[in-house]
DNA sequence: CCGGGGTCCATTTTT
DNA sequence: TGGACCCCGG
């Protein structure tokens, strides 16, 4: 094919470094192509490859192009690549997660399900406090039905996108929450119209209310999306492949790439049966695989192959490089899980003797209760860790709180936020005067605001209450008014100082108040790239990150789910057992279809890895307090012999892998015992200049907190932490407070 | 409003 | 074993 057109010079680089199937997939632009895209097989590439040919050829303006992601990370990843590749031609696409897009349609037809373009995003958290007061409301046991219990049962509607009506009727009849159930799905979904929210589900969930009631949208939307992308795809819900396919109908340029064998997320709605379909769902559809692996050996690739073969339910395929062998999966088994952690400790150093980063290094384990003991480990030698998915910066209650105050700016009626901060800090309205609120909010269908602005004429309410709400009201009103004129960081800071919010947490002497008046400050920061409050709330609610990005040399302690799409030059996989991994719980559950989605997860983890992979099992391990005899996972025997090295620890027999000779390796457990030992001083990062500490410093350190400096010692410093009590820590592993 | 003490629970997580 | 959560007493 020969371009004319200038703009397809600018990506004729890009397509000239494709292999043969890669190229397949970013030309064959017409009609549904489904690309399985094993790990490392450059997915990523293709994907805005394709994005950049379709606009470099002008088949569709960047506003035509919809290309849906699950996470931010991927949406980003994918928008930067495209600039780079097209400059500002790349800019005006629909680019964005499934759910963000979803509130971006959202938006424009709210009034068609009954909620303002305004709308409210909830959190996790503003849902299950609505859902605890409806327990509450219609007198059902939260003992009994937890309200975590009926949410979870909601999403799970969602997932499959029926509302409240399209419930199937052997489902309304489940005994959950005395039968009730459906109908508290109903009141549920009324209450979030009446607050003017939409949790997570609805943002996809009202669009296919909205499509499938109007035929005009539908076709207009149909029309207008010529090209669509999703990534992923194997991850998606029944609600997002309803969605995908009214999308689709008309031009039928449905491009989905996906890896059944990474579907990993089916407890949270994935349905693995949406990619394995695809042909049947769209006839005529193409499928082009990725294979070739540019990222492992040929040794790591057996093993993960291998494993994967086992699985029925699956498309096949099977990855292949043209690199060399490398070194066999290292295969270790030990007494229990402290020695599991001294050895991975040990794997580590000699790794980093050999010249690896410890950025390239990551320990993957199952469960997140497994990263305990690594975690003591490293500290205990002096290895620098991160833990990778702790709790995000907007579920800090610092952070909801404020929210909560730029929300009720925001939208008055938004009663979770009235409710959070009315009386935070404290502002003398109690239970009494709350329930008091509540009544009349309820008798006469006001939200909370306009009870209480009612409340305040009467005498229903004690005085000190009423003055006190009074004054609550002319603030945020007074805030509201000041919404168009300030940027949303000026009047974020306005809100949060007037508020006494700010305050509340100086006048707090416990030992995180510093580190939360510091979140704060970076909330307001992160205020300022934005031009509206709506637009700062919605980035907040959908799109805001984990606060604190260090590039310092770490390794990287995960669980296997989070671990996905990441890689790094050597793995370890701890904890192969059974009943740990494949998890007990998971097969009791879903049975043979959990099986196959934990080997998938072994196949995950063993696919991240560049060079080295270890996998390790241990006789004993702790759970729940009780030590507990282990055998090792079925998924070690399911490894090819030909491409790993065993180690079993002196005084294990053979039998110690399961359906497997036992083949020792003396020599190579001789190197290690009388190899030399390194120090923990070479392995970590050199002090920086003036981090010296005195007596009385306050410090912090990621594990145990905020303390102060009792004692010097070298590079030691004995410390009295706030929380964790005593402790002798080495100086680069705190930072000054 | 706070904290002590009892109870219950204990995969995986993004948006 | 440890944590989250709830209830109740001061």
């Amino acid at each position: 094919m020969v371009y004319t057109d200038p703009m397809s010079d600018t990506i004729a680089p890009y397509l000239d470094g494709l292999n043969e199937a890669q190229r397949l997939a970013v030309e064959t632009v017409e009609g549904p192509v489904l690309v399985l895209a094993g790990a490392g097989t450059g997915k990523t590439r293709v994907l805005t490859t394709r994005l950049a040919h379709i606009l470099a050829t002008r088949r569709a303006f960047p506003s035509q192009l919809l290309a849906v992601t699950f996470t931010n990370k991927a949406a980003r990843e994918m928008q930067n690549r495209l600039t780079t590749m097209l400059g500002p031609t790349a800019e005006g696409l629909w680019l964005g997660t499934f759910h963000s897009i979803g509130a971006r349609l959202l938006r424009r037809h709210a009034e068609i399900v009954g909620l303002k373009p305004n709308f409210t995003i909830l959190d996790t958290d503003d849902q299950l406090r609505l859902v605890k007061q409806l327990l509450e409301a219609e007198d059902i046991d939260e003992k009994r039905w937890p309200a975590r219990l009926l949410l979870g049962l909601f999403e799970h509607w969602k997932d499959r996108g029926y509302v409240p009506d399209t419930v199937p009727e052997a489902e309304q009849k489940s005994d959950i929450a005395g039968g009730r159930a459906a109908a508290l799905y109903r009141l549920y979904q009324e209450r979030l119209i009446a607050l003017n929210a939409a949790d997570f589900g609805d943002l996809l969930l009202h669009n296919l209310t909205i499509l499938r009631s109007r035929q005009d949208l539908l076709a207009a939307t149909q029309q207008r999306f010529r090209f669509i992308l999703v990534d992923e795809y194997q991850d998606t819900n029944v609600a997002q492949y309803l969605w995908l396919r009214l999308l689709a109908q008309s031009h039928r340029n449905l491009c989905c790439v996906g890896d059944d064998d990474q579907s990993i997320y089916s407890w949270r709605g994935a349905e693995i049966g949406n990619i394995l379909r695809f042909e049947q769902d769209f006839p005529g559809a193409r499928i082009i695989r990725l294979e070739e692996n540019y990222r492992s050996t040929p040794n790591i690739l057996a093993c993960a192959s291998t494993l994967i073969a086992r699985n029925v339910g699956r498309l096949g395929k099977t990855l292949w490089t043209t690199r060399e062998a490398g070194q066999p999966l290292t295969l270790r088994s030990l007494w229990d899980s402290p020695q599991e952690a001294r050895w991975v400790g040990e794997e580590i150093e000699s790794l980093r003797r050999d010249g690896l980063a410890l950025s390239e290094i990551a320990i993957l384990v199952r469960t997140t209760f497994q990263m305990r003991e690594f975690e003591e480990r490293f500290i205990a030698m002096g290895l620098p860790y991160r833990v990778i998915g702790g709790p995000r910066f907007y579920e800090r209650q610092e952070i909801r709180d404020a929210i909560a105050y730029l929300r009720l700016t925001h939208q008055g009626d938004d009663d979770l936020a009235f409710e959070r901060i009315i009386n935070t800090p404290r502002r003398g309205i109690g239970s009494s005067s709350m329930k008091t609120l509540h009544a009349v909010a309820r008798a006469e269908g006001l939200s909370l605001s306009m009870a209480a602005e009612r409340l305040i004429t009467t005498d229903e309410v004690s005085a000190a209450a009423r003055r006190s709400l009074n004054d609550f009201l002319i603030s945020v009103s007074r805030w509201r008014g000041r919404a168009a004129s300030l940027k949303p960081a000026d009047l974020g800071a306005l809100i949060l100082d007037e508020s006494g919010y700010t305050r509340l947490w100086q006048e707090d002497k416990s030992a995180d108040a510093p580190g939360r008046l510091e979140n704060l400050k970076e909330l307001v920061a992160a205020m300022a790239e934005f031009e509206t409050l709506q637009g700062f709330l919605e980035h907040v609610s959908l799109v805001m990150e984990n606060a604190g990005t260090d590039n310092q040399e770490r390794v990287s302690l995960m669980t296997l789910h989070s671990a996905k799409g990441l890689e790094f030059d050597a793995v370890f996989l701890p904890g192969w057992e059974e009943g740990l991994f494949p998890n007990q719980r998971a097969l009791e559950e879903k049975g043979h279809a959990a099986l196959e989605e934990e080997r998938r997860l072994a196949y995950v983890g063993i696919t991240r890895a560049r060079k080295y992979g270890f996998v390790s099992t241990v006789a004993n391990r702790r759970i729940h307090g009780q030590w507990q005899a282990m055998t090792p996972s079925r998924f070690v025997g399911e490894l090819p012999e030909d491409h790993i090295r065993k180690k079993a620890e002196h005084g294990l027999g053979p039998g110690q892998w399961p359906g497997q000779p036992n083949i020792l390796d003396p020599s190579s457990q001789l190197r290690r015992l009388s190899g030399p030992v390194i120090a923990a001083e070479q392995l970590r990062p050199r002090r920086r200049e003036g981090d010296g500490f005195r007596l009385g410093d306050r410090l912090f350190h990621q594990k145990f907190g905020y303390g102060t400096v009792r004692g010097l010692d070298g590079n030691r410093l004995h410390v009295a932490f706030d929380k964790a009590g005593e402790k002798l820590v080495m100086d680069n592993f705190v930072e000054k407070a």
